[in-house]
DNA sequence: CATGAATGAGACTTCATTCAT
DNA sequence: AATGAATGAAGTCTCATTCAT
């Protein structure tokens, strides 16, 4: 089984990524308690006993899948970011759109689920996650927001709310391709479509002449996801 | 540990209301697989041995945890929806300002999270989750955005889409209250507040006049969640 | 298998002393970790999940069978050492050798081995052992050799060394029983026999007028076994 | 990691006995089942691979560490009896005194709690143990006592248990020594003056005119240890 | 020769479920 | 009907041993 193209050695140095893509796709597939850890080294092509040569216990393997793809996919949400310009509705737009587009079609999507799925239970996970994640990626929307605001291109909302409304779904349907969406059910939510049409039509709601006395008053709490 | 005020007969009736309510938070905190049957009947008040007389097998249980809370808060979503009246656009803000408040605060908005976790496991929910909850809510809502649209309120949009943007976050938020939100972290986001800029956010998107051309071409996919 | 004569209730009661039995002959045979739980179980005529209902870990059933074997014996001991009387050579001669012929042909004997054998894998039982059974041994063992001395009855030696001089052969002959007495071979010491001669030699080596300088100036150390 | 001093060769030449030093501490301190062979190696500076070129298995180190460290002390104890002389009672004070006291502070002291300890598990040991160890000694000692007894130095006691009364209480403070008296509790028993002061005690016991009818007319049994 | 990655049998422990009381 | 003692399948993790490099 083990690929006669690859040395000991080289087996050896991507060992930790097969089986942390391995465990990504069971765990967010049956559950952490429901995967077994054998099932995990069995799908990355190693026995039981050599999983636990670089994780040293099914939770820390867990631990380690979160930081993993959660670290990569927000450095290039970084890079995205500083490339983009022009206004902020226009940034808005273009970022979001492709950075999720691209999110929701990889394997990390499903981080999203394992997180929701685990907090409660490895609140560990909790803090990484806030600070690895949540803030930087709500500080991030939540700056161009208000410079959207101060040039006039958005009304004034509060500004934490208008970013959980843009972003939400977009988790939201990174869950669901994950969990109800991957149910062979007839209706296949088109997520690439949604994606699009969803961000265009926030931030519209966020352009328009405010029709409705919006509640724009509460503290702008921090952020959820 | 049993009530004094509730007769024999009494108790007896409420066992199975009650082992569903342990059971919903339970699961909810913990995940079904990291729930153990005697944890639930405990919280419940009884012992192992009765949980068993009520439902045949821990997943049994699981399954009547979810219909029954559905079953309960659909039904009282449709009642409210009979009873406001008004344009499209009022309607959809008060009806599902009103409903989700509700739900947001109640142990039923936990019945998300469960759903989301176990559908992989339990195939038989996904079709009960549909066509108990899913189905009549996005036809529900569907009408009337349609009708807002016939009427000129709403600009053209992918129904479903407009759907899932105006839903999406409600459902994330309750999700967000049981998983991330129950860490005890800082930030407590105002569910509360959120729901109600949320609706109004992209109602207004939807009335606006369209400054982007939206992708309103693709097919309507049907409902996600 | 179950006694049908017993009822469940009955059967309670007694599974825990089944149990510490059971284990006790296992442990001291093969050594605590050559023993696996569900030996223990089988032995006392469970199954491996009962073990675990009253003893919740393999290494609190140890504990418990030294504790439990010990705590009997050194009460038994307490009682005979009370009944005893006459002088102290003839209370020492009758006491050592009724409790340590009884002792020896008893499983608690046993017990020797095991905290020999496991006090450094688990400290725990060492405080345990020194203050249940060396400490009030000693004590009252080097009270009556004192008594002796002042009295006349036994030479001037170092008391704590003379308390071990009599009693570690014994500790030893019970260690042996179960290690390599137990190993088939021809030479089958006859172990009462050896006691009665070991305490009366040593105490006529106390009793003797002093042909050789003893080495009686060292300080009193306590006690080891 | 590798001495310097010492050229490849000479390394090589001393890899058995750095694995069987490293082995008896281990064994001795946590005892065969609990000590891993990765452990062992580890200790003797060498990789676990290593280990397995110089000894097939655990079991094979276990025996070889006994055989070892046995042969080496019996040859040491031949030699110094040779070399006594005098009375039997000054030969028996001299020698025991000397060679136990040597071997108490060696770790060979160790392999007492070895062969206790394991020879239930692999009865080969017993054999070899007794035969390379127990017997000669025995032996030699017995013959000292008989002809000590033939000149009308001792009194006539049951010559096996006599030997056994001198012999069995050295071994029991080697034993000691590497279990409770390992565990940092406040009594330190000092080995050394015991020793002699045993010697001395018993030794008077065989010298005295018999104040008490020792039970002397048993049969002597051979050799437990 | 030495290393240490890999294996897999086997041990401890948990827990869903059954059933005598 | 309710209890909780008992069972045993199943899962996590360890470690002796092998073998490619």
């Amino acid at each position: 089984m083990p690929d006669p193209e690859l040395s000991h050695r080289r087996r050896k140095q991507a060992r930790p990524q097969e089986l942390l893509d391995a465990a990504l796709e069971l765990f967010v597939e049956k559950g952490f308690a429901a995967t077994r850890a054998e099932e995990v080294a069995l799908h990355a092509g190693v026995s039981k006993g050599t999983l636990y040569r670089y994780y040293p216990s099914k939770e820390d393997l867990l631990k380690a899948v979160i930081s993993h793809h959660l670290s990569a996919r927000i450095a290039e949400g970084a890079d995205m970011a500083a490339r983009f310009e022009g206004s902020a509705d226009a940034l808005l737009r273009g970022m979001l759109i492709d950075w999720w587009t691209q999110l929701y079609d990889s394997p990390a999507a499903g981080v999203f689920k394992l997180v929701i799925t685990e907090v409660r239970n490895f609140p560990e996970i909790a803090q990484h996650y806030a600070s690895a994640v949540v803030e930087p990626a709500h500080q991030l929307l939540g700056t161009i927001v208000r410079r959207g605001m101060a040039q006039g291109e958005f009304r004034n909302v509060d500004i934490g709310h208008a970013v959980h409304s843009l972003v939400l779904p977009l988790v939201m349907i990174c869950l669901h391709r994950h969990s109800l969406g991957a149910c062979a059910l007839d209706w296949h939510l088109d997520g690439q479509a949604f994606i699009a049409q969803h961000v265009n039509l926030v931030l519209d709601g966020l352009c328009a002449k405010p029709p409705s006395p919006l509640a724009a008053s509460r503290p702008a709490p921090s952020l959820p996801l």
